[in-house]
DNA sequence: ATTACATTTGAGCAAGTGTTCAAATGATGG
DNA sequence: CCATCATTTGAACACTTGCTCAAATGTAAT
């Protein structure tokens, strides 16, 4: 009985095919949930901004703040959960931080979003 | 007194012009918005599971809440914030509600997102 | 060592988010 | 009209999130 499975009890029935067929695209628990994370990343318009001010080189923590206009440690919050997700990296020279970023795909969204604010 | 700005002050001076030249990248407020809740319609895992099942083909709510095992209320709210996004239309027929993907973007996303998770 | 500067970290809190539940709306058929 | 099915909506709630503030850590110069 694989085709009349739970649903087959149910009155729609519109297409159960259409359903199983939908179901496979679904990747697993921990995909879904990375991909989430990852957007999650770009969603929120402080790291948004980072990421931007980003593009061009690198620049310290003391620069970022200055840049987009919030305190400093909202800024290093916001940076220790961007290396989270592996979307910059650092390096320190002295007694600062130079943050840069780490994944070549960012520029890519953030094209792609731009379009779709632009309609 | 334009290169001496508020920031002359500091005593940290590490380079005005990189944060300058760095703000310049910045869009304005709007546009940092709409792009921020862009990508996170795309942050929730349930929202991410819908476009992924309707990806194939459109689905009524009911198969869209069965595909992802999930009530059809937090179905349809969560449809109603990707309608409202525009990455989302539905047509009516009879009492059923078809739901469609409305932005040719998406897959682009999805594409890149799983190219970051599997590194 | 002590001072000063850059950054990180933890606690606390206000605001936002996603789900459930119950009720309302829309559409079809008897 | 009434019953039924599909979907939407609003309120309530638990949970998450991003900020601020204060304190801690790291680094270099005096």
């Amino acid at each position: 009985m694989t085709t009349l499975d739970s649903h087959a009890r149910d009155n729609h029935i519109p297409d159960s095919n259409k359903v199983d067929t939908a179901r496979k695209e679904l990747p697993g628990y921990d995909i879904i949930s990375s991909m989430a994370q990852f957007f999650g990343m770009l969603s929120d318009p402080t790291r948004l901004k980072i990421v931007i001010v980003l593009k061009k080189e690198e620049l310290c923590v003391h620069e970022i703040a200055d840049a987009i206009c919030l305190s400093i440690s909202a800024v290093s919050h916001q940076l220790r959960l961007l290396k989270t997700a592996k979307m910059v990296k650092n390096r320190r020279n002295g007694k600062m931080v130079y943050y840069s970023l780490d994944d070549e795909h960012i520029e890519q969204l953030l094209s792609v979003a731009d379009q779709h604010v632009n309609e």
